[in-house]
DNA sequence: CCTATATACTGAAACGTTACAGATTGTCAC
DNA sequence: GTGACAATCTGTAACGTTTCAGTATATAGG
C-alpha cells in the first residue's frame, strides 16, 4: 500500500470533495491513470482498474461536472423547453417525471427552460445552443414547419420533439396518434347514434391540429356523419371563451349532437357551455375527450374519454434524445403512441 | 484600434464562442483587465470599462458557465426538489413557472431533482450538496421536524421551503395560511347553517396538516359546530380511496353536512362519494375546497372554493433563495400568503 | 530631484478534467 | 545481446474563469 508517490501531491488527501488527485494520491498512481481506469480504458491493467474503482467507490468519488464540462464540452444536461402560457397543466408535471425516470441512473440533469407568449419560441433554443448549455433538448408544441427543429438540425444539437414536423427533415420525435384518436372518437359517437359532430381542435399552427382534423373528417365521411364547424376556438383559448362559444353554438338551430375534444380542461368548458344552453350531456349531446389524468369521469360520468399518457411521452422523448446523443440514427428514434379505446364510465372506475 | 498586443494570443479571434481571451485580443487588453472590467471593478478606468463592455455586447460575449463554476464553485443553478408521486399536479407546473419568472433575468438555471416514494427524501438533497450541484434548493412537502432543512442548514447551503418547519431553526419559507383557510371555511359553512363538519386534511407528516387541523377545530368551537372525524384518508390518498371512504361516511347515521377539503383533486373524489351515497351537493351537504386553478366551479357550481396561487409561491420561494444566496438574513425571507375569501359560484365566473 | 502613493493595468496560477505525447518495463524473435 | 514491440503507466497542456501578487505610469509632497 505504501508505494512511492511524487511528493508534490502534498495535501491531496485534504478534507474537501475527493478529486482525481485525491484518488491518485491514495492509490499511488498518476491522475491520468486514475482517470482512464475509471472509464475502463483498455491500456490500464486489470488489477489497477479494479483497485482504482474500488477506492473510488469507497470514498464516494464523483467527477466534478464543471471540470468535465470545461474540458470536454459535455454538459450532461437535458433541457426541456416549455411555454409558460399554453402547456397543458398535467403535461408539465407528467413529462418531467417521465424524463426524470429515464435519466435517473445517468449523469444527466434536467433543466427547464421556459419561454413566454411574448417571446420568439426560437429565443430559448438559440440561448441554449449559443451558450452550449445542454447536450440535448426536448421541445413541445411542434409545428409542421418548425424553425426550432430546423435550427437545431443545422447546428447539429440532438433534440426530440413532442409531436411531428413536416419539413422532410428527419429527427427523433414522440407523438400521440391524434389521427387515430379523432377517428375512434367519431366512430364511437356515430356508433351511439350521433350524426352532427363538432371538433374542438388544437391550435392551427401546431402539427397535430392537422392530424386531429384529418382523422375527424376522414371518419366523418366513413360513417356518413356531418361536421358542425367549430373553429372559432381551439384548446388554447381560455375556459371562458370556449364555454361561451360552445353555448352560442348549442343555441343554434343546427347544433352538434356530438363533440370531439382534444384536451381535458377544454372539455370542462364545453360541458359548461352545453349546460349553459340548457342541454344535457348524454341525452342531447355526447362528448369524447382526451384526458391525461383520470378525472373527467368524476366530472360528468356521461363523458367518453381516451387517455393520453404524458409520462410515457416524457420517457420516450428522453430516451430518444439520449439515444441521439449516444450516436444512434435520429430516424430510428421516432415513436407514435396509439390511443386507448373510447372509455365509457363504469361503476368500478 | 491597432494597439500593441502580445503576439502569442495567436488565434484568439477564431470562430468559436467568444471568451475573455477573444475580448482581450480585440480590445488589446489583458484577460484579467477584461474580466474585471466586465464586473465593474473599481480599479478599471471608466473609459476602458465602457469600451470592454461595448465590445462584449457587440460580439455577444457570454461567460462560460463551466469556467466560472470550476473557478469559483458557483453553479448558478437552483434546484427544485419534487416528489414524483405526491405533488399536486398544478403545483408542479405553476411553481416551475413562478420560479422561472423570477430567475428569468438572472444567470440562474432551474434544475428539477425528483425523488420517488421508495427513496429517502434526504437522498436528493444529499446528492445536491455532496456534488455541489446547486447554489440553492427549493423543497416542498415540508415537515415540522424536517431532516432536509436541518441537513442543509448544517451544511450552510441556501434553501427555501414550501411550508414551514417547527424545529426552532430559522430559514426562508413561503407558506399558504392553511390555518386561516380552515377557519374561513368552517365559518362560511356555519354561516350557511352547516353544523357537522368533516375535514379532509393533508397527510399527518406534513406541517400544514396541523395548521389546517388547528384552524378547523378552533373555528369549530368558535362557531359551535361539531366535528365528524374523517381521518382515515388524507389528500395523498387515491381518488378511489377518498371516494369510497366518503361514501361510507355519508351512509352513516351521523354524517357530515359540510366538508373542508385541502385539495382540488380530492374534492372531486369527495363529491363523487357524496353522490355515490345518494346525497346532493348544496342540498344535503356543502363542500369548501382549496383549488389552484379555477376549475372546480365548472365541476359542480355548488362548490365553495378558496384559491391558492402556486405560481406566486414559486416566485416567492425563488426570491427567497436568491436573497439568501445574495447574503440577506434567512429570517427576513419568510412569507405567508393569505387565502382568498370563500368564493361561491356566480354566473360571471 | 527623489520618494511615496494612487491609478490602471498585467501575467501566473489554480479550479478538475481529459487528450496527447511520451516514458518505463518486460517479452520475444533473431 | 540487440531491436522491436506490447503493455502499462506518466507529466504536461489545455478548456475559461478569477484571484493573487505584482508592474508601470502619473501625481503629489517634500
Amino acid at each position: 500500500m505504501d508505494r512511492h508517490h511524487t511528493e508534490k501531491d502534498d495535501e491531496a488527501s485534504g478534507q474537501g470533495r475527493p478529486t482525481l488527485k485525491t484518488l491518485a494520491f491514495m492509490t499511488g498512481l498518476g491522475v491520468t491513470t486514475v482517470s482512464r481506469a475509471l472509464k475502463d480504458a483498455p491500456e490500464i491493467g486489470a488489477e489497477t482498474r479494479r483497485r482504482v474503482q474500488l477506492v473510488a467507490k469507497q470514498i464516494g468519488y464523483r467527477p466534478n461536472r464543471a471540470g468535465v464540462r470545461l474540458r470536454t464540452g459535455k454538459t450532461n444536461v437535458i433541457s426541456l423547453v416549455l411555454n409558460t402560457e399554453h402547456e397543458i397543466m398535467s403535461f408539465v408535471s407528467d413529462i418531467i417525471y417521465g424524463v426524470s425516470e429515464v435519466i435517473a441512473d445517468t449523469p444527466y440533469h434536467l433543466i427547464v427552460t421556459p419561454y413566454s407568449r411574448s417571446q420568439d419560441p426560437l429565443d430559448p433554443i438559440r440561448y441554449l445552443v449559443e451558450t452550449g448549455s445542454a447536450d440535448g433538448v426536448i421541445i413541445s408544441r411542434t409545428q409542421p414547419n418548425d424553425p426550432r427543429a430546423r435550427y437545431m438540425l443545422e447546428r447539429g444539437i440532438p433534440f426530440a420533439t413532442h409531436g411531428r414536423t413536416d419539413m422532410g427533415l428527419i429527427h427523433p420525435y414522440h407523438d400521440f396518434d391524434n389521427y387515430a384518436f379523432a377517428t375512434e372518437a367519431v366512430r364511437h359517437l356515430a356508433g351511439i347514434g350521433r350524426r352532427r359532430l363538432a371538433l374542438l381542435a388544437p391550435p392551427v399552427e401546431l402539427t397535430y391540429h392537422r392530424h386531429a382534423l384529418n382523422g375527424f373528417t376522414d371518419a366523418l365521411s366513413e360513417v356518413g356523419a356531418s361536421e358542425i364547424p367549430f373553429n372559432t376556438v381551439s384548446i388554447d383559448h381560455s375556459i371562458e371563451q370556449i364555454r361561451m362559444r360552445t353555448a352560442q353554438l348549442m343555441r343554434r338551430d343546427v347544433r352538434p349532437d356530438g363533440f370531439v375534444s382534444s384536451a381535458a380542461a377544454a372539455t370542462l368548458a364545453i360541458v359548461a357551455g352545453i349546460e349553459d344552453a340548457g342541454l344535457k350531456l348524454g341525452r342531447d349531446v355526447d362528448v369524447v375527450s382526451k384526458q391525461s389524468s383520470d378525472l373527467l369521469h368524476l366530472f360528468r360520468r356521461e363523458l367518453l374519454v381516451v387517455n393520453e399518457d404524458f409520462r410515457l411521452a416524457g420517457a420516450e422523448l428522453a430516451r430518444s434524445v439520449l439515444g441521439w446523443i449516444g450516436g444512434a440514427a435520429p430516424g430510428s428514434l421516432q415513436s407514435l403512441s396509439a390511443p386507448t379505446e373510447v372509455l365509457a364510465y363504469r361503476r368500478s372506475d
